[in-house]
RNA sequence: GCGCUCUUAGCUCAGCUGGAUAGAGCAUCGGUUUUCUAAACCGAGGGUCGCAGGUUCGAAUCCUGCAGAGCGCGCCA
C-alpha cells in the first residue's frame, strides 16, 4: 500500500517511534489515537492529523518543543507542501501537485491492477462459506444478502492478495430432506394417478411436481423393483441433486459461482471428521454428561430434563454449554457442523469466514467456541452475520411465510429488478442494518438509483474519452507518457483527483474491515463531485473538458478523467455490477 | 428471563473503528438545457443522533443503566 493516506500514516508511526525511543512519550503510547482525516469535506487541506493534540497530552518530557519538532518532522516529508497548525491542535496539510500526479499516472500504469494491496501475509489462505441454502426448494430472498455479499467480499478478498475459497455447504442429510424426499415421493405417486395429501411439515412447492414428472419419464421401470428402503434413498438423493441443480443456476444469474460444494452427507459417511472432534474434546476435557436447564420466559412443550453429551462451549464465553448427541445417540446438527469446520481447519486455511442470516445469531458463539478449541486457537473464525431484507412493494411490505411457500425467488427478483441494481443494494448497505428493499425504487433508471447514478457517471466519463478513440496523440493508450499540468486543473478537479488517488485506501479498509459498502459510498461520493464538476462546464468554459485550442489543457484533464475510469471499472467489478461506455 | 443486533432529517441510509459547523438520496418548494450525455446540476427548508448518566481537551461513535424494534434460545438445518 502506497497511497498517500498509507504514507502518512507510516510516516507519521516512524515519527512516533523515534519519540519513544528518546523516552519523550511513554513506551505504551497509544498509536491508534492517531488519526489522519482525508475527507474532502473538511476543506482545511487535503489531509489532516490530530497528531499534535494526542502526543502533547503524553509528553513525559514537559518542556520538550513538540510543535516545532513535528513541524521539523513533516518538512522531510516531500509529498508535504504546506502545513499549518490549527487553533485547536489540528494539523491541515496540503500535498505536492506532483506527488498527486506521480500518484494519477500510477493509476493508469496499473490500470486493472490498480488499488491491489501489496499484503504481508500473503500467503494466507480464506475460505468463505456463504449462502449454504439448505436444498430442500429454490433460493428465495432471504438467501440473496449473503449470497451478494459472500461474493463481493471475497472479490475483494482475492483482489488484495489472499487465496480464496468460495464454499457451499450443503445440508443433504437429516430430518429436512427425509421430508423432502418423502414429499416428492408423494408428488410421484400422485402423477401415477393416487390420491395424496401434503401434510403440514412436508413441502408444498411445484417444483417438485416437475422433478417427479422427470423421473416418471426417466426412471419408472428402475423405481418398480426397488423396495422401500430403496425407494426412500432414491428420492432423497433424486430431489437434492435436482434441487441443487437450480440454485446453482439461479446463483450463476445472479453472478454468484462456488469454488467448491461441500455436502453434509460426505462429511457424516467418513466419520474420521467427528472422530477427531470428539477425541480433541475429549483430551482438552471439554466433554461431559449432563443436564441442561430449561431456557427462562418461553414454554416449551414436553420439557424434560434430559442426559446429554455436551460441549463446554461456556468455557469459551457462550451463554450455555451445547449438546453433541441427540437422545437416540446420533450426533445433533452441532456435531455435525463442528465436524465440518474441523474439516475446514485441515484443509489448511488460516481464517474460516462464514455468512449467516440472522436467525442463526444465536450460533455464532457456540461456533466459535467450538473453532477455538478444535483448532488450538489457530485459525479464527469470522461469522459475518446480515439482518432481514424486507421487500415493499407499492408501500406494503411482502408478507411471506415458509409454511406456504410463498417466498419471493432470486429468479423472480432477478427478472423484475435485474443483477445490478440487485447486488448493488444487497451490499450498499452494512451487513448489520436490516433493509427495507423497495421494489418500485430500485427499478428506476434515474438518479433515484445509485446504480444507475454512478454508471451514468462512468457512462458520461467514458464519452469524453472516446471523442479521442482514434486521436494519436489523445487517446486512452497514449495518455502514460503524457503530462499533466496543474496550472489547468481547478480546485474541484483537485478534488476528484485525491479521491481517485484515494481508492487503495478504501480497498484496504473494506477488505481488513469486511466491509464491501465502503466500495459503494466511495463510488456515489465520486459520482456526485463528478456530476457537479461536469455541469460547472455548461455556465463557465473554462470547467470544460475538451478544449481544442489548449492540447496542453485537453491532455491534463483527459489523464485525471481516464484514471477516474480506471477505478469506476475495478469498483464495478468487485461489486459485479456492468461498466458500460453507453447509456 | 437470557443472548446477539439495531434505534441518526417526514422516508431509505452513510458517518472513514473518539475529532473541527452531524452528511447524502428520496419526498417538499424554487431555479438551470442553441454547449463534452439534463438518466445531470444549483439553491431553500427540515436534527435534543431513542432516553439518562459516565469516561476526557472533545462522544452519533467508547462504558453503564433504561425504553423500543428484530432474530434466536435442548433431538430444525
Amino acid at each position: 500500500m502506497n497511497d498517500y493516506i498509507s504514507t502518512f500514516y507510516n510516516d507519521i508511526y516512524h515519527i512516533i517511534d523515534n519519540l519513544i525511543k528518546d523516552n519523550i512519550i511513554p513506551k505504551d503510547f497509544n498509536i491508534k489515537k492517531i488519526n489522519v482525516d482525508f475527507s474532502s469535506k473538511s476543506k482545511r487541506g487535503d489531509i489532516s492529523t490530530n497528531l499534535y493534540i494526542i502526543l502533547n497530552k503524553s509528553l513525559i518530557k514537559k518542556d520538550f518543543e513538540l510543535k516545532n519538532y513535528i513541524l521539523f518532522e513533516f518538512n522531510k516529508l516531500s509529498y508535504l507542501n504546506k502545513i499549518t497548525f490549527s487553533n485547536n491542535g489540528f494539523i491541515n496539510l496540503i500535498l505536492n501537485d506532483d506527488y498527486i500526479f506521480s500518484k494519477l499516472i500510477e493509476v493508469i500504469k496499473k490500470n486493472h491492477e490498480y488499488g491491489k494491496i501489496i499484503l504481508k501475509n500473503k500467503d494466507k489462505n480464506i475460505n468463505i462459506e456463504y449462502v449454504s441454502a439448505n436444498p430442500t426448494g429454490p433460493v428465495h430472498v432471504a438467501h440473496m444478502r449473503g449470497a451478494v455479499l459472500g461474493d463481493v467480499l471475497s472479490n475483494i478478498l482475492s483482489f488484495v492478495g489472499y487465496n480464496v475459497t468460495r464454499e457451499y455447504y450443503v445440508n443433504d442429510t437429516g430430518t429436512q430432506i427425509n421430508i423432502l424426499g418423502k414429499s416428492l415421493y408423494k408428488r410421484y405417486l400422485q402423477l401415477l394417478g393416487e390420491q395424496i395429501e401434503i401434510e403440514k411439515d412436508e413441502y408444498p412447492g411445484d417444483y417438485l411436481i416437475k422433478i417427479a414428472k422427470n423421473i416418471l419419464d426417466n426412471h419408472k421401470n428402475e423405481i418398480i423393483k426397488k423396495n422401500i428402503k430403496d425407494k426412500d434413498i432414491f428420492f432423497k438423493n433424486y430431489a437434492v441433486k435436482e434441487i441443487i441443480k437450480t440454485i446453482k443456476i439461479d446463483l450463476k444469474n445472479l453472478g454468484i459461482l462456488f469454488d467448491t460444494y461441500t455436502h453434509e452427507s460426505s462429511i457424516i459417511d467418513n466419520n474420521s471428521n467427528i472422530n477427531e472432534v470428539f477425541k480433541i474434546l475429549k483430551e482438552k476435557e471439554l466433554l461431559y454428561e449432563g443436564f441442561l436447564n430449561k431456557p427462562k420466559g418461553e414454554d416449551i412443550k414436553n420439557w424434560k430434563p434430559r442426559k446429554q453429551l455436551l460441549f463446554k462451549s461456556s468455557y469459551y464465553g457462550d451463554d450455555s454449554d451445547r449438546p453433541l448427541k441427540k437422545e437416540n445417540g446420533e450426533w445433533t446438527y452441532f456435531a455435525n457442523d463442528s465436524a465440518y469446520h474441523y474439516n475446514k481447519i485441515n484443509r489448511n486455511y488460516n481464517l474460516l469466514i462464514n455468512v449467516w442470516g440472522a436467525d442463526h445469531i444465536g450460533y455464532v458463539k457456540r461456533m466459535k467456541s467450538i473453532v477455538d478449541a478444535i483448532s488450538n486457537s489457530k485459525v479464527s473464525l469470522n461469522i459475518i452475520v446480515c439482518q432481514i431484507v424486507k421487500l415493499i412493494k407499492n408501500n406494503q411490505s411482502l408478507k411471506m411465510s415458509k409454511r406456504e411457500g410463498n417466498y419471493i425467488l432470486i429468479k423472480d427478483l432477478l427478472k423484475d429488478v435485474g443483477k445490478d441494481p440487485l447486488r448493488y443494494y444487497m451490499i450498499s448497505t452494512k451487513n448489520e442494518t436490516p433493509i427495507d428493499f423497495n421494489i418500485d425504487e430500485v427499478i428506476k433508471q434515474n438518479k433515484d438509483n445509485p446504480v444507475f447514478y454512478c454508471q451514468y457517471a462512468y457512462a458520461r466519463s467514458s464519452s469524453v474519452i472516446n471523442k479521442f478513440k482514434n486521436d494519436n496523440i489523445l487517446n486512452s493508450e497514449n495518455l502514460i507518457n503524457k503530462k499533466i499540468d496543474f496550472k489547468f486543473i481547478s480546485k474541484y478537479e483537485r478534488e476528484i483527483i485525491l479521491q481517485i488517488i484515494a481508492w487503495p485506501y478504501i480497498i484496504f479498509q473494506s477488505s481488513t474491515l469486511c466491509q464491501p459498502h465502503r466500495i459503494t459510498n466511495y463510488i456515489e461520493n465520486l459520482s456526485t463531485i463528478f456530476h457537479s464538476f461536469w455541469n460547472k462546464g455548461k455556465d463557465h468554459s473554462e470547467y470544460r473538458l475538451i478544449d481544442n485550442s489548449n492540447i496542453n489543457k485537453t491532455i491534463s484533464k483527459i489523464i485525471w478523467i481516464d484514471s477516474m475510469r480506471i477505478v469506476f471499472r475495478n469498483a464495478f467489478k468487485l461489486i459485479g455490477i456492468e461498466a458500460n461506455e453507453k447509456m
